[in-house]
DNA sequence: GAGTGGTCTAGACCACTTC
DNA sequence: AAGTGGTCTAGACCACTCT
């Protein structure tokens, strides 16, 4: 089977375009139907081209504006550095916060054992979004102790947590565990991602502790799965 | 937007049906055909769906066989746990591993970077496939210093790397650093895994340090993105 | 309002797996 | 040999964005 296919030459054709710097980080793509008639395929094939570029990060699409050429990769090491400002900057980038929505909600099941609280006790809820120049890149909803951090919901959130941990409420965190899904964006948090809803993503789940080994929150982060490499150290 | 489309309506169904026990992990799905007149709907929109449910890792694809029930994810520390053999038993799977191809091959540049070597020096290449229940769930290709293991090309590479290091040369894993891309198969690996090109997948490169801090293996392991959950830790 | 993307249909042919 | 998946075509209609 060295046979490529019209989907395969489409992908190898644009790898190519966007390694070469014929198209650059945030140009559109032309419109899909000009794209299928210049490579003399339908519709359906071209944008089968198109979804293999988007799996490989190289392109992403925007739900109804069409496909843009994705940025480089942002280096992400959750376990040292949580500050997602810090690290948007130091890689060029403009970061950006958005505070969707901050609430106080009955702690489900599943939250009450991760926070190691009991069930229905009262927790802070966030749903905040993530943005690297002007693209929202993650979607991360947020379960905080409110013993832990009382007032949290009268700070501006629209900037680093660790920070308002830190100068307001003197915590610092201690361990953090961390869990890594690949998988699809439903339709709430594909919405608020400006994309569409089964996109590939990067399901990043973090428990984190303070250094007296309490659990102050956990925080569920939906990554556009081009936006970042996730890097971490292990051993001795 | 709150119209669910027909692709959805079978995601949903079919999400449905696998979380109820109806379809148990290995089972085979029905036909693509068969599925797509009882949901009513041409091939293409089912075929959409399907998708959806494995990028949710809860189906996969076999190339040319057909549609499968995942098996729950298997837990990988890659940071503290690197020997594949004991994480699946410990999982409840039966883990295999079978060496495609051993041989020594001259340093790229890149290669040579990564294990501090100059560039064409010879170093050991060695691919390999790693199964899960009898099902290929990675593709690991290994650059390792000849200098660090010398003979390691006569030993049989169906086990752990980490055992031949210790036992054979007396050699440990000190610092490991790690990279997490989601990205897409290439046809060569697809082929391997019995999947197809441009199937999601999770690439983790990993770069092995001795405890003298010396470069031993640079690896890039290529899992289905369905196989695993990454896990590590972090902070104090 | 024009153009575009999102979704879907109803076929087709081939190569491969399975029986 | 039959059935299946892999790939592709040539349309269609709608809802949304853009200008």
């Amino acid at each position: 089977m060295s046979v490529v296919g019209q989907g395969q030459r489409i992908f190898l054709d644009l790898t190519q375009q966007l390694r070469s710097g014929e198209l650059k980080p945030g140009d559109k793509l032309p419109s899909e139907r000009f794209l299928a008639e210049s490579y003399h395929v339908s519709r359906a094939t071209l944008r089968d081209g198109l979804q293999r570029v988007a799996d490989q990060g190289l392109i992403y699409r925007a739900n109804r504006r069409g496909w843009f050429v994705a940025p480089p990769r942002v280096r992400y090491q959750p376990a040292i550095e949580p500050n997602f400002h810090q690290m948007v900057s130091a890689a060029g980038g403009r970061p950006k916060t958005q505070t969707l929505e901050k609430r106080i909600v009955p702690a489900t099941a599943t939250i009450a054992a991760m926070l190691d609280v009991d069930e229905n006790t009262l927790v802070f809820y966030l749903r905040r979004l993530r943005y690297i120049d002007d693209r929202a890149v993650c979607c991360a909803e947020s379960y905080v102790r409110a013993d832990q951090v009382p007032g949290l919901l009268d700070c501006n959130t629209d900037g680093s947590m660790t920070e308002i941990y830190q100068q307001q409420f003197n915590k610092t965190y201690g361990k953090i565990d961390i869990q890594l899904y690949p998988t699809a964006l439903n339709q709430q948090i594909a919405e608020a991602l400006l994309t569409v809803e089964g996109a590939s993503a990067l399901l990043i789940k973090r428990l984190n502790k303070g250094l007296d080994g309490q659990v102050i929150d956990y925080e569920l982060e939906w990554w556009c799965h081009d936006a970042i490499t996730v890097c971490f150290s292990g051993g001795v």
